[in-house]
DNA sequence: CTGAACTTTCAGTAATATCTGAAACATATG
DNA sequence: CATATGTTTCAGATATTACTGAAAGTTCAG
């Protein structure tokens, strides 16, 4: 925690930039890398769009590593590509609005994770249906329910993605009274 | 995919450790280490509590990695140790419940991770409040927006804890309709 | 106390995930 | 074209995380 040794206080650059350390760290902790929430927390909390180069400069990581993770993002859609006019570069914006963000990682994870977990869920029930016997009495049951919440889950989470974020807030409003 | 040459048909022995694995797969795409997955998913597809001894057995794990994961999962909550009579070992049985089972992880990963992340939007705010320019406006803004979402994620998963599968399934069936 | 049964720790090793830097590729400009 | 600018790829290097196995620690029965 670099600050000024006068007053105490950092600057704002100071701030961000541990801001960003931070947040990459947590990403690393769900299945992101820590380059790729770094970069989402550099084009997210700053005003302008930036060009690999500026990322790279800003970050202290090489272009491949750059340019891979700014690729991901876009994949993800949570970045944009734009345009400066008068310059041939590419230049990266991040989605700000923060229920727009939420609702892509959820309809990401949902296909990428959740969707997977139910096949192999439903598989394994299929496979052993034939089968009798103590073990296989409890490993149906334990499948089968875990089926259940998990696609329970799924819909929850397919109904709230297509809520806008006014609505969701009404909603949880009436859940959390 | 192993089967049996004649029938095309898994045993239930072949279907099990093939759930254990990609349970496995899953569990390291999150945060959470492949071995306690597998461990979990070992416990809890089985009709009877097991010891070290035969956790390492089953998967092909050292005794240390057994034990820590193990210890790992009591720590979380998702695992008891248990004793049988005439016997000096511990056994271990998983927590079954698929409901209490999402609660513990909720709680967990609220403690370990939401929280942290709170205090961190927090502090960004608090300490760049007296900062003007575009820069720290832009900054402000967005990590505030950050804050109000991930507060209000923190609340609508506090009271769905406190909630009982019953009370959560009308609720989820109100919000499904 | 002594040894057997069991649990815990941890230094060293292995596996995995991530990053670098440079070369290949693509495209626009004069 | 030839060159400059910018993008993409990827083999090798590095960093991170997880695992092994053996030794030390603990507990209990005789």
């Amino acid at each position: 925690m670099k600050e000024t040794a006068e007053t105490g206080k950092r600057t704002l650059e100071e701030v961000r930039d541990d801001f960003i350390g931070q947040w990459g760290a947590f990403g690393s902790q769900w299945g992101i890398s820590r380059t790729m929430a770094q970069i989402h927390a550099l084009l997210m909390t700053g005003p302008d769009s930036m060009s690999t180069d500026e990322v790279m400069e800003k970050l202290s990581i090489s272009r491949g590593n750059a340019h891979t993770n700014l690729k991901e993002l876009v994949s993800w859609g949570l970045v944009r590509i734009t345009a400066r006019k008068g310059e041939r570069k590419e230049f990266f914006e991040a989605e700000k609005d923060v229920w727009k963000i939420f609702t892509i990682i959820l309809r990401e994870r949902q296909r990428r994770e959740i969707d997977p977990a139910l096949e192999l869920l439903r598989n394994c029930q299929e496979e052993t249906k034939h089968i009798s016997g103590v073990g296989a009495e409890a490993f149906r049951k334990q499948v089968k329910e875990l089926e259940n919440f998990v696609g329970f889950a799924r819909n929850v989470g397919s109904k709230v993605d297509k809520l806008s974020y006014g609505p969701a807030m009404k909603l949880a409003a009436k859940l959390l009274s």
